[in-house]
DNA sequence: CTGAAAGCGCTAACAT
DNA sequence: ATGTTAGCGCTTTCAG
């Protein structure tokens, strides 16, 4: 393969050679930097062009010490969360030249520590990475890269620079209180077994906080390990219904379980929200099309990467006390009676 | 923001000053490379360490003119079928040393010039992208790049250097056979709007064609445009089946606005699959967990992924004609008739 | 096994 | 408006 195509990539003496310009003059051309003649210009971009040369952003970025990359750091791809999140950044990174370069954790402190470390070393203008919870020698690598970085989705715990995020104490704590509300009172959660998962764990703590301060402990849990699916959703909705069928709401962590069990619990024919609730958390796009609209909590994950994104570009001044807290936003959907 | 933590960021010399050891020793220790002795090693790695130093790969890649990462250009990240290539893609690379950089172009040719051009300035050690139709500007650039490229998904078509994917024409045609084995003969088809996505186009041609070859033509059609939701399937079914009511087949040109159409089907109480027969393309793990199995066809996302990146990793030669061509397998589910 | 010298391709800083 | 010089931080190459 390719032994047909043996061109050595080319240089900017290439191009000053085939224009008759020098290396400099040609290099401000192709970054649009200082005065050049309109005509020297339209020498080296013609030379430029036709020789198709690529600039070499290796040795730019060495020579300027500037490197117009982002580094975002998060746990998951098949999510359907994330690319929420990187949706919004690079809508806000578009306009400003710098380019967001993904890295994916899996969950993984130590290989949120590699990917870290990896992507440090190509010396980003920034990082975004989710969570605050972070090694040791995370934080360390962090400090000592001294470049802006934002912590995002979460903003329960101490920021290491800044974070963007909402409160998923509050989130977890809000839907108790509309479930509350509404008159159920044998409440089951569903969740991922995942202590790395620290999002999905203050969730359910602010839930349970706001349960207990109306005297009520949850009546079942269940939990899952791996992906979350819609067939998760509803072999493990079967399983707690089975096990407490006197429950009578369910709390999922998460969109995609809470649609499994929403589409098993209709086929079981259920009255939904009349016996039984349900609620999820994220606010993905897949509820609008269910045959019923999960009631869920929009974690603002465009905003949240939007933000992040513009804090970075420096479009937006950091936050004086390194926090920019979003409101999580109650979605009641039909799965939870209205009063 | 930052201003609290002013560290320069650290170089080899630092190291090499603080272990009292070379410069050069101190970066062959830190690249396992050529002989070093246990003692200056463990002073080294020491130092390193608690130092905090994170290697420069931009001056390493300048110095050595390698890169170790591969540039993955693809159209879409909502779409729910990249995210699986590219998990095929990382798991093969993962023990490689190579590192996955991913850029989206949204189906439009011009961006992927750009994103082309600006992942090229990175010098990677080889690209993957998706499609076989690229600009001239684009076959230029990689041609004049001299590295491995591998163009992915799709086989119909001239490669530049190699591709790895499934014939979208044969999958089309595969699904019109079985369908019309089945028995079904006034057959509607839905698909996105978009010129640019060239896989769709072959697939419907392959589907067509084969109808033609029975001498039946499609009974209707409807386009929509942006993506690909449950809740558009719904609105195009309900359209395309209010217009023409006695269809008997609905092809999806993805398994998204097919299962949205195969929801909204169920709802309605039709017969499926006696009076109504449904099939979409791709084959995603959200089917698992629908009422019905929407039948549909497995694009191998995941096989592609691995062979496209064992390729570019050097782990398997690169085929003698240019291409791998893979399977598409037909996955019959609930929603077509048996015989 | 270790070190010294040269230079990767580009750009900052200073000429002119 | 254009050119010259030096060097970014590392690795290659060659000597010990």
């Amino acid at each position: 393969m390719n032994t047909k195509r043996p061109h050595r990539p080319l240089t900017l003496r290439d191009v000053s050679e085939a224009s008759g310009v020098s290396e400099m003059t040609v290099s401000r051309v192709l970054r649009n930097r200082g005065d050049v003649s309109a005509a020297t210009r339209e020498k080296v971009l013609t030379a430029a062009r036709t020789l198709g040369y690529v600039p070499n952003k290796i040795a730019g970025g060495l020579a300027s010490q500037r490197v117009n990359l982002v580094a975002v750091v998060i746990p998951s791809l098949s999510n359907m969360v994330f690319p929420d999140v990187l949706g919004g950044i690079s809508a806000e990174l578009d306009d400003t030249g710098l380019q967001p370069v993904v890295g994916v954790t899996n969950y993984s402190p130590p290989r949120e520590d590699t990917v870290l470390y990896d992507m440090l070393s190509w010396r980003p203008s920034g990082v975004i990475l989710a969570g605050l919870e972070h090694s040791k020698a995370a934080r360390a690598m962090l400090d000592h890269a001294g470049l802006p970085v934002v912590e995002i989705m979460d903003i329960d715990g101490e920021p290491i620079d800044c974070a963007v995020g909402i409160s998923h104490r509050r989130a977890g704590a809000e839907m108790a209180e509309e479930i509350l509300n509404a008159g159920y009172r044998r409440i089951g959660f569903i969740g991922t077994h995942m202590p790395e998962d620290h999002r999905a764990r203050k969730r359910l703590a602010g839930f349970e906080e706001r349960l207990a301060e109306a005297g009520i402990t949850l009546a079942a849990r269940e939990y899952y390990q791996g992906n979350s699916s819609l067939l998760k959703g509803r072999e493990l909705t079967e399983r707690i219904l089975t096990r407490e069928p006197d429950l009578d709401f369910l709390y999922y962590s998460n969109d995609m379980i809470g649609s499994g069990g929403l589409l098993w619990c209709m086929e079981q024919g259920y009255d939904i929200p009349g016996k039984l609730g349900l609620a999820g958390f994220n606010g993905v796009e897949l509820l609008d099309g269910l045959p019923m609209r999960l009631t869920t909590t929009d974690a603002r994950r465009i905003d949240i990467g939007r933000r992040a994104a513009r804090i970075v570009a420096g479009k937006e001044p950091p936050p004086e006390d390194g926090v920019i807290a979003l409101a999580p936003t109650f979605l009641s959907g039909d799965t939870i009676r209205h009063r």
